[in-house]
DNA sequence: AATGAATGAGGATTCATTCAT
DNA sequence: GATGAATGAATCCTCATTCAT
């Protein structure tokens, strides 16, 4: 018998390796084999276990979009009040590990590809759905409009995190204090 | 003896061509001897002018926001009032010439070159300053806070338009009435 | 404990999977992977038993040309006249197996496989000997050039099939009635 | 003004190329490579003017027939009587310049590439169609049945070139003799 | 001013083949 | 006996860029 159960190893290393690459090219221009190398193996094997560079760059996605959706359930997990879920959402947003290199290319690049990649512009819209429906949710004890108030949060977090992450003309932190002051400002409404 | 005067004529069909072409292939994958055939041209001649494809893409980019700077212009000078002011920045992010393919193709590219190279980011930052300046001198009549309110509204202008722009889960329309709505609680805020 | 005996049924599975494989592709372009799935068994195996592409390839074709041979003779042992041999021969070399796209995508390859490979030009030597000698064997009763003319009718046999095999310019049904009536051409000669 | 007139000079050199390649290795396994150093230029520039291998390789093909079409009809305008003219098609494919490495060769590939290239397969039945048309047009003063006949030899043709241009079990010769002696016996019939 | 000509460098992908288990 | 793992080498093709005219 052979080595087995490579595959999943290769695979996560591969990710892992995507996702580092694009930190430190800041941009999509990474090649198949500079992945490959950094992960330790021949391009041939990247093909082999990815079947194409589109499909180890979503992978490379889905994951990020993993570790942020895992994240974002353990603040909601030690949020007691609804409140306290919907500030957890935001304070998830503006984490350390979102404005990490990689993170920013990741989404940059999510972006950019949404407009012509069918799986990339589906994996956004599945991000900023789940956005959404955490803060209405979040939101439905504490205000009429939950609906509206989650779509104009979620807008606003997307916003402030493009601001922050890309121009630096307002800091991380910054940007989370502005999104807690707008759901101060949401919920006060009579 | 040579035409006079060429230079700006070619510039010019050059930075539309790029525009036009990045609207067709909805994507930055797009060639200098795409751009030069479209304007009529020899690739040798395009580099001729520009120097580079990177110099070609910038130019397209300037012209594009010099567009919407326009636009934005003609926005406040038809105002006559702060509100309406503020209210015009807000429907000229939401027009219908900022939803065209290239114009969309246009932004995405900026975000995911502002990452890399630097002239992309200072337009970009241009932008973002020009839009919270534009929206702070607006508010200043109106409001205690016109910083931190214009910072909010211009964060919110760009979320809603990238999720406008890129995942249609709410139309153009419906993002501008959001925007519009969250001005007027800022606003009303005593 | 080893399994005992599975040569043969491996190679004679790889055999089957070729020509199935090489009949779906209708070309040469056909990889050891394609065949080893087709076969079951993975490529490894497929080169531990054949020693390579080639040789897995060659195998296929003999085996093609020993059905043929097969059906040959047992047209041959049916027939009771020396016309009636002859008849049957040309009528093998028209049947609809013959016509199935592995048996023409084989001769093909054969063809073209002839000019640089030994092995594969023998094979092609072979067949076509064994058709001529047979051809001359059923025409010595008949004729006073029983050489000469199975030379032309192999030759004749060959053209045709060329023709009906590849451009459907003509039917198989078409082909063979041609050939059968210069038999009779050659036959009734004085 | 550029150097001008470089294409038809180009796509010369590299039909040539293609077809000597094509003699040299004795198989289809020719590489855009290898065409593209042998003809002194880039496989950038080959695809530049050809945009491709298999046009390349098709350029190649008609190239060949189209050497050969001259061939025959200078052979035709020489002959003075109808049966002259028969003499001569099959003269002509029985010349030295069609035993030579490259022709076999791009025969044999023509063949092979026929079962998937439309483009290849039309140009084989534009080849046969002439063929054909031509020897029927020779027979029409000398029998009663010069469709089926020049079907026949047409074929027979075809056939003998397979048999001595790959297994030289015959000489280019004793093909010719044969066709010639079957064109006698078909003109002899009462 | 303008361009056809030309290329080097690179990139995704494929595949026959080998090897350790 | 059997196979998953792994790769080197090759192939087609693209593209930004340069140059001679």
């Amino acid at each position: 018998m052979p080595k087995l159960g490579m595959e999943p190893i290769r695979r996560t290393a591969l990710v892992q390796a995507t996702i580092a690459e694009l930190a430190s090219k800041g941009s999509l221009d990474v090649t198949v084999g500079q992945i490959a190398k950094r992960a330790g193996m021949s391009t041939a094997l990247a093909h082999h276990y990815f079947g194409g560079k589109d499909q180890i760059f979503l992978a490379a996605m889905r994951q990020i979009l993993r570790d942020f959706g895992t994240e974002v359930r353990q603040g909601l997990t030690r949020a007691t009040t609804p409140k306290a879920r919907a500030v957890s959402l935001i304070e998830a947003s503006f984490s350390d590990t979102c404005f990490s290199p990689q993170t920013v290319s990741a989404w940059m690049t999510l972006y950019a590809q949404a407009q012509t990649n069918r799986e990339m512009l589906r994996l956004l819209q599945l991000y900023q759905r789940r956005l959404k429906s955490n803060l209405s949710h979040a939101l439905r004890p504490l205000t009429d409009h939950p609906e509206a108030h989650a779509e104009t949060l979620a807008a606003l977090i997307d916003g402030l995190y493009l601001r922050a992450a890309l121009s630096r003309s307002q800091s991380p932190d910054a940007a989370r204090r502005t999104a807690l002051q707008t759901l101060n400002l949401l919920l006060e409404e009579r």
